[in-house]
DNA sequence: ATTATTTCGTACCTATCGGTATTTTATTGT
DNA sequence: ACAATAAAATACCGATAGGTACGAAATAAT
């Protein structure tokens, strides 16, 4: 299976990090962190409990580990669409796709993992808690630099950039959680615009 | 202590039906429904735990009579700001002040705990989630016709009533997280303000 | 006084939690 | 061939979860 890296002594080592990153990833955004039991994990992801506590330390490294992956497979492709140089509008269309198209990529319904590790965060470890707040943070970043942007090319209201950057985030978390609950793309998206109608000026 | 209710033959009964949902109610509240054990709640409130079994069945039954009892202390006196016929702005001001003034309130910080059980929904238990739904379709009731009023008297822009009324709803979560995460008032007032402008029309 | 009735709470049940001690197994170095 | 090493998995640990069996205790009716 795993035959990568320099081989010492020992016996091969046959757990695959990545499959078990990815088979916790799945059911801690399914089902929500604090409903998932090392034990459930050990055995969707067909590796022993003590495999485990090797490879992460113990809950508290697997969350962690679970969560720097799902930076780059969930929150760097939003970074991304953030990114782009274009009308405040165009942005927003963007985002909206993008949470549109995330749906069928799916066979059940989930929202933002990082969210939802923050709102149970006083159930999780020290490792996690620090990474929840690192990425917490840089996400933060992102939407006032979007904001920030919009603003001096003045296509949005004047808005203190902390308060609009905190908004972005509880919408983004809004419109999460409507995709989770399954609600049709229509409402989303419908959400989704008037959420974001408090930046564009009166007309 | 509750020598309440006509009396039968047996030993009168000891167990204080309210102060035990008080307790119970108080640390769902703060903890989070699913974070809080019937042992905890058995302890803090001075019962036994067949005593607990014998008045609310079970975990379900106790959670059904908190929400319940929710409904009066924490869900009535929204509604009865809701239902004051004034001016747009100034029932967001009210509410606004509702929330800030719930605040000094409580020693720990908390936020929505119909919001909390429904983010959590299906850790509990069948009655619990039926009361949920009730609850919550009700809350929404209410939004749609705080929304509709405003609306028939031109105070606000013409956003579907259904859409309105879900949006109102997420917006009044945001405001009981960011009490729960002990922002300050002047950013919970900002946010609020800043959600609500979605309905104002031109400024 | 005795009996019927109701509530009381101790002590227990099984299941599961996060975590680990220990032995086996598979490999490399000598 | 054999020692050294590293990872494998079984079988366990104490703590706690929701839930209950059951006898003691307290009252009202007889």
């Amino acid at each position: 299976m795993n035959d990568s890296e320099k081989r010492g002594r020992g016996r091969p080592k046959s757990l695959n990090r990545e499959h078990v990153i990815a088979t916790a990833m799945e059911h801690y955004w399914v089902d929500g962190p604090a409903n998932v039991s090392i034990n459930e994990i050990s055995k969707r992801a067909g590796v022993s409990k003590p495999g485990l506590y090797r490879e992460f330390g113990g809950e508290d490294g697997l969350q962690k580990a679970v969560l720097e992956s799902y930076l780059d497979s969930g929150l760097k492709p939003l970074y991304e669409v953030l990114e782009i140089d274009r009308p405040f509008k165009d942005a927003v269309q963007a985002l909206i796709n993008l949470f549109l198209e995330s749906r069928p990529l799916f066979a059940s319904p989930r929202g933002c993992l990082l969210r939802d590790m923050r709102s149970c965060q006083d159930q999780l470890g020290a490792d996690t808690n620090e990474t929840i707040d690192r990425l917490h943070s840089e996400s933060i970043d992102q939407y006032a630099a979007w904001i920030e942007r919009a603003k001096t090319k003045n296509e949005i209201n004047d808005i203190p950039t902390d308060l609009a950057a905190e908004y972005v985030d509880l919408q983004f978390g809004n419109a999460m959680l409507l995709l989770k609950r399954n609600e049709p793309d229509e409402m989303v998206e419908q959400m989704m615009r008037l959420s974001f109608s408090v930046f564009t000026p009166k007309q």
